[in-house]
DNA sequence: ATCAATTATGCTCATTTTGAGTATAAATGG
DNA sequence: CCATTTATACTCAAAATGAGCATAATTGAT
């Protein structure tokens, strides 16, 4: 068991998500003219940072200055040839996703642009106007064309998709990332030496800098996950809001619509909010305006809203 | 964001679980006699180790030779003063999760000892026989008095122990865990300079070397949470079992028991398995003995076992 | 003032799932 | 043949879920 003897550079990148503009937004650094966009990332660096978090806490506070509401280590990735770059320097990259809450009078932040639509990476994953069209005018008959060469792939294909009858299970955002990448059908595939184009903007989704669009799509299954059992929910929402406005959030993260009636119903029990009193007049009847029952929300994290993945899929309007 | 200055050892180190003789399992290495025992390990070298998977199984291959039916990632810890030893080199741990099937005939695959009973390391992760007696006589009042002097972690405890009416969740092994690390009750907590005795036995569980103890925690918690939602229970299952030993193996997981008859509803309703045709024949009326059926395993992974975790716990006999 | 449109909220109802039993079946060891 | 043991089948009430109808409170237009 010796020691190895290659110099290890640990990169924390941060996928940053908010809501924001009926969008589930994603924080990004790097302009998109000039060349592919990243996340908040920087080298861990032990002798100053105490741990990884203090690390990663840092770089988001010097590159972009959001308030973290929520952080939570993802994975780690250590493939060689998803980095480009160095050869003598060995990359691992340490993913995170933090939540942060919408404040209205936090929205001129900076430049415009640094916020980008998750579903600009990952457009297949958004269902609230049905199932996209492009998963069967591109995406399946692609795959099918590479399951050809790669029969041994089917039942990833199956699982991940929903081929033959199986189920579109919406925390698989990683694992149909993965497959798109692998067959060469996401830009960054170009990375690692095969064939594709490294096109700014794609139809398969905007690439993003080195493996940081996998970061992303781990980011978004896992909080699809987490969300079933645990109230991180409100970690995405400001002080007070309206039922819709949580029921939205909650759907653009599912990528997904609910039912309205029976998630207020869902809300309710859980117990986790308390009204106002205030009320918020928009178009039609005015809207009772909750905040967070915080003992609440601490002390029963089991009941998280768990949505309904099954029929919900096909309400008529909302 | 200059380039960090220091060395970086990135170490794999796995919690194999099997289920064995009626307990759940941990493959450990060392000799308890001399020094603390610790999961199989070893550092990341990315010119050999493709991936890191690669490496943990080189490892994991050469120091104990186990098959393993399951490989996952836990998490990366990197505090710095949860490693003891060489202060030139910052030892970053990745630690994974691994489930192994147990066969009959594998059974003498090395010394005695090697695999140690997950619960001796959480002795109050066991409520199998009820609510641990340790939890009330040692433990809370413990826990009580750290809480004199440190009040604002009143919350972590409530929330990881259950008090003040809050429900005992059983997937916060790590929680709990970490609660008794930072209030000195668990002997590993010497490492960091702290007072605490290092002793190879406490009645808050044998402890391991460096973090393993927290890896292992890290195992018992995602194994348990995952349960419930995808089909993991299978990896440490033999290829025909009865259903009697499909509970007894997710009660050893859960730490605690669960209502039969329902249990075979459940997992009949599932799919997941076929009769073989064969019976086991023991001290009762026999029992059906079945395989997993992969392809379903593998078609509908939501359906787990969704353990019942509320009132179940008080069931008379089993 | 009245009406259509819009959104929020309340309530019902059938179905499914869950928790907790009782009842019966099939073996064993005397 | 009988007590014991374990497996399996079936019942039943309570709770949760999916889907919808009904009603309430607004705004903006007529």
């Amino acid at each position: 068991m010796s020691a190895p003897s290659s110099e290890i550079l640990i990169d924390l990148s941060t996928a940053i998500l908010r809501s924001h503009d009926g969008c589930l937004q994603c924080r990004l650094v790097g302009d998109s003219g000039i060349d592919l966009r990243r996340l908040p990332s920087g080298p861990f660096m032990p002798h100053i940072h105490r741990t990884m978090e203090t690390g990663l806490r840092q770089w988001v506070s010097e590159q972009v200055g959001v308030d973290l509401a929520h952080v939570e280590q993802l994975y780690t990735f250590a493939d060689q040839d998803r980095h480009s770059g160095a050869a003598d320097r060995h990359i691992v990259s340490v993913g995170y996703l933090a939540l942060s809450r919408t404040y209205d009078a936090q929205e001129a932040d900076s430049a415009v642009g640094d916020w980008g639509d998750i579903y600009d990476y990952f457009p297949w994953e958004d269902w609230r106007e049905g199932r996209p069209t492009m998963l069967d005018s591109l995406i399946m008959p692609a795959l099918e064309k590479w399951l050809k060469k790669n029969p041994d792939q089917i039942d990833r294909v199956r699982l991940a998709f929903g081929r033959d009858g199986v189920q579109w299970d919406e925390e698989f955002v990683l694992e149909r990332y993965e497959l798109l990448y692998q067959a060469t059908l996401v830009a960054e595939a170009a990375y690692d030496g095969r064939v594709a184009q490294p096109a700014t903007h794609s139809p398969l989704g905007t690439p993003l800098q080195l493996d940081h669009r996998r970061i992303l799509a781990t980011a978004l299954g896992r909080l699809r996950g987490k969300l079933k059992y645990r109230p991180v929910i409100f970690d995405l929402m400001p002080p007070r809001f309206t039922l819709r406005a949580l029921q939205a959030t909650t759907e653009m993260v599912m990528g997904a619509n609910l039912h309205k009636q029976n998630f207020r119903r869902l809300v309710e029990k859980s117990g986790f909010l308390e009204p106002t009193g205030a009320m918020e007049r928009a178009r039609g009847r005015p809207a009772e305006i909750f905040r967070i029952r915080h003992q609440q929300a601490a002390e029963r994290p089991l009941a998280g809203l768990r949505v309904s993945s099954g029929r919900a899929r096909s309400i008529k309007t909302r």
